[in-house]
RNA sequence: GCGGCUGUGGCGGAAUUGGCAGACGCGCUAGACUUAGGAUCUAGUGUCAAUGACGUGGGGGUUCAAGUCCCUUCAGCCGCACCA
């Protein structure tokens, strides 16, 4: 059979389309299964190479459950609000929505030329009206719970842009964009309480099914450190508050840092006899960048509060207090005890001043480096502490503390509250009016969705509010609650907003009434399988599972957790194993394979590059193998004559089975399309096959190479759809050879083979080789000291 | 600095519980067919002083047996980065 992939793959993809054939049914009997795949921003640049990777390989795990029986629900969508197409509608006088749709259009075009089984009836798009409806109403819910709320923040402002960047935005204290300097600039922005769910976000990801470089990175992210805080006396009469996570070492704290934002240094600016040189070191710090500030050469600075002490409750002994930007004010209490002896940083500094350095864990030499091992040290110099383990001193501490009043054991989060604030038009419009009289009031539920305004130009207006601003007839509107004059906000929300709960909607995706059904959620969620790239760790995959926490607290859903399992790719890099990028000339486009190969080819060859979760070069030559093989898959029709088995095929056709079945579920795909390549080499070696043989293999490479299966099917006679066929299954009885083949080793070096019925003793084996001519000289004159056997594998005799 | 990952032929990569290292594919070599070959088919392809020995970044160890386990060391990649 000729393989001509442009026909067939156009063939059957409109065959699909016409049929709706992955259009799933609305049967909530059946069982179900549920994967995802993070539906992508709809770029100018159109698809990249990376994106079929993660979309082929749940298509075929999707395929695969269809074809078991399930009731697959596999869907695409557009999270198309964001920043690049709000730039591109600048420069060029096109509306965003337009740039939107157009943008859709091709990545679709491309997505359909790829034969990926996605549910079309369902498609979403987080700009359309009717979804955004939803996301505000969701902030909505949050703002009414108070886990919305506004505050004075420090932000990323382009000094040349005059607009707010993002942290991602900043490179090296410069705008990714013009290059030129950004600096911080206070601004009130919206935020959401994510640290409430810290907790919760950590403890419920024990019970899920997620990688664990993925656990452990979300882990890391929420940060949990468990101490306590100390109360510091201090000459100026307030106390300071400090948090330590090694309270034991309190008797070795020679010294007090408070970061410069701290409000202690205001409060008593009055009584530190040097204010002017602490307010210019204030100034200094604020003027630094976020890059400079955190630079790796950390040296330390700091000012001296002259005129001011503070006292260490434990042993009375004043102590000066420092002012440096090593300590931030948005951690723990912004002020810290300064142990130099057992904390790397505190050491630095103490060098850098010349301060006393006491030893209050024995087991390093602490005027040469800090010591900051837990597991080892015993307490010295440290009072009733003395001899103690550090656990020990740890927790004796903190009940002292407790007992006098001085502290109380705290958990701390690195985990910062979610910046939800964009000055952006190209996003949802925060749902929010400011009245003088009765402050920030939701908009009515049934005015949802609160559109965008039509804009011709999308220009940020020079403070650096949203361009929403300038449009005053739709800023001014009347107080929901009062009927006053009262102005709408015009910021509007991130990126991450849509695709919080964006797997919601696919359950149920044109009900105007609700996000979704609570039956079509009961019956869907959770998301059975969610693979995605590791740059969404921290982010989104966070942020969604506190939003699906939250619906479930306020009973929408039914569950606490969104995605049962969680998978994630590796990138496909350049062939000179570079990312690929276009100053790099090293991309290549998913049109041109798709045009040269055919999709079957680049799905292929996109499974069998490498270990799915790890990066992998492309190479121009290796594709041409899955070419071929796909090539040599479309001849066995040629050669396939006959109904029933072949007996000298049968066990090769039960063990590619099993093992393609298996390298599945694993998402071994590499190793699955090698035993089918086995497979189709050991037919040919053979010489032919039953047609029903070719029906078998074609519904099992069906999910990695669709068309061609579809053509093969057809072919053979079949009337529906390959992609609708039972799944093969195996008999695990036929998958033994019936007769193998086990490794003789003399001393531990192969000295050759014997053949034999599978499952004989090791008496059996033994026997046979000593009485195997082949072995005699291995024998002779020696003496033997043991015997191995493992099962169908080994024989290992060791002589002397 | 902390956390995570990876080192296997010329290349991408295989290898249940420790049990034939290099599956499968690319590339390469030779041959066949051919006006032609960036097509197809057949055979070969870890290294070497080659009936044997050596080989999974380096060194050491445990074991009848180590890519796999333990100790140590080197190199590269990714994430976070003064989180007290």
């Amino acid at each position: 059979m000729k393989y001509d992939f442009k026909e067939i793959e156009a063939k059957w993809q409109k065959e699909w389309d016409d049929k709706e054939a992955f259009k799933v049914g609305v049967d909530y009997s059946k069982p179900k299964f549920y994967p995802l795949v993070e539906f992508p921003y709809p770029s100018a640049q159109g698809l990249h190479v990376g994106h079929p990777r993660s979309y082929t390989a749940i298509d075929i795990i999707a395929r695969k459950r269809r074809q078991q029986g399930y009731n697959v629900l596999y869907p695409m969508g557009w999270d198309a609000f964001g920043l690049p197409t709000e730039n591109f509608a600048m420069k060029n006088k096109i509306h965003p929505a337009v740039v939107t749709a157009n943008n859709v259009a091709r990545f679709k075009s491309q997505l359909k030329s790829l034969g990926l089984s996605f549910d079309w009836s369902r498609e979403i798009n987080t700009t359309d009206p009717d979804y955004y409806k939803w996301t505000q109403w969701i902030f909505l819910k949050l703002f009414e719970k108070g886990l919305a709320y506004k505050k004075k923040m420090s932000v990323n402002w382009c000094t040349s842009c005059k607009v707010v960047l993002a942290n991602e935005e900043v490179v090296n204290g410069l705008c990714e964009r013009c290059h030129s300097e950004v600096i911080h600039k206070e601004k009130s922005q919206w935020m959401l309480k994510i640290t409430e769910y810290a907790q919760r976000l950590l403890d419920d990801l024990d019970d899920l099914d997620f990688i664990d470089r993925v656990k452990i990175q979300q882990k890391n992210w929420i940060g949990r450190s468990t101490g306590a805080e100390v109360d510091f006396e201090t000459t100026a009469g307030e106390k300071l508050t400090v948090y330590t996570t090694r309270p034991d070492t309190l008797f070795g704290a020679t010294y007090m840092v408070i970061s410069p934002e701290h409000s202690f240094i205001v409060n008593h600016a009055d009584k530190i006899s040097n204010i002017d040189a602490v307010n210019n070191y204030k100034a200094e710090a604020a003027k630094k960048s976020d890059f400079e500030r955190t630079e790796i050469a950390k040296d330390k600075t700091g000012v001296k509060l002259c005129g001011i002490e503070a006292i260490n409750p434990v042993n009375n002994t004043k102590i000066p207090i420092f002012v440096s930007d090593y300590v931030l004010i948005t951690y723990g209490t912004g002020a810290i005890m300064a142990v130099p002896a057992h904390d790397t940083r505190d050491w630095e500094f103490a060098k850098e001043f010349n301060l006393p350095i006491v030893e209050v864990v024995k087991g390093g030499d602490v005027q040469n480096e800090a010591f900051t091992d837990v597991e080892t040290g015993i307490m010295v110099n440290s009072g009733f502490l003395d001899g103690l383990e550090v656990k020990e001193a740890k927790e004796k501490i903190i009940s002292w503390l407790d007992q006098n009043g001085l502290g109380k054991p705290k958990v701390n989060f690195k985990l910062r509250d979610w910046v939800f604030s964009r000055q952006r038009y190209w996003g949802e419009p925060i749902p929010l009016v400011w009245c003088e009289k009765c402050g920030w009031v939701p908009i009515d539920e049934k005015d949802l969705p609160l559109r965008l305004p039509d804009l011709e130009a999308f220009e940020p207006s020079d403070n650096g509010e949203s361009p929403l601003a300038n449009v005053t007839d739709w800023v001014n509107c009347k107080c929901p609650k009062c009927n006053g004059d009262a102005k709408r906000e015009t910021d509007t929300m991130p990126q991450w907003a849509g695709s919080s709960w964006y797997f919601l909607r696919y359950c149920d995706p044109n009900n105007d009434k609700e996000l979704a059904s609570k039956e079509a959620l009961e019956y869907w969620m959770p998301v059975d399988w969610y693979n995605g790239g590791m740059e969404h760790t921290t982010l989104h995959l966070l942020y969604s599972r506190f939003w699906a926490k939250f619906l479930y607290d306020i009973d929408i859903l039914q569950i606490p957790e969104p995605y049962r399992k969680r998978t994630s790719h590796g990138m496909i890099l350049g062939e000179d194993n570079q990312k690929m990028s276009k100053s790099r000339g090293n991309v290549v486009n998913p049109d041109d394979i798709v045009n040269e190969y055919g999709a079957d080819t680049l799905r292929l060859y996109e499974m069998f590059i490498g270990d799915f979760e790890k990066a992998a070069p492309w190479s121009g030559n290796s594709i041409k193998g899955c070419k071929r093989f796909l090539e040599r898959f479309a001849g066995l029709y040629d050669i396939a004559s006959g109904n029933g088995i072949t007996p000298e095929l049968d066990t090769a056709f039960h063990k590619t089975i099993k093992k393609v079945t298996g390298d599945i579920e694993e998402m071994k795909f590499n190793t699955a399309i090698a035993a089918m390549m086995s497979l189709t080499n050991e037919i040919y070696e053979h010489g032919s096959l039953t047609k029903d043989e070719l029906k078998t293999f074609a519904s099992l490479l069906c999910p990695f190479a669709p068309h061609i299966c579809e053509e093969i099917w057809h072919n053979l006679g079949e009337t529906g759809l390959c992609s609708h066929a039972a799944y093969p299954t195996y008999d695990e009885a036929k998958t033994v050879d019936n007769i193998i083949e086990i490794v003789v080793q003399f001393s531990g070096k192969i000295r050759g083979k014997i053949q034999t019925a599978p499952d004989s003793s090791q008496e059996q084996v033994i026997n046979q080789v000593k009485s195997d001519a082949q072995f005699a000289p291995y024998l002779e004159g020696k003496q033997i000291i043991k015997e191995i056997y493992v099962k169908n594998k080994l024989v290992n005799i060791v002589v002397k």
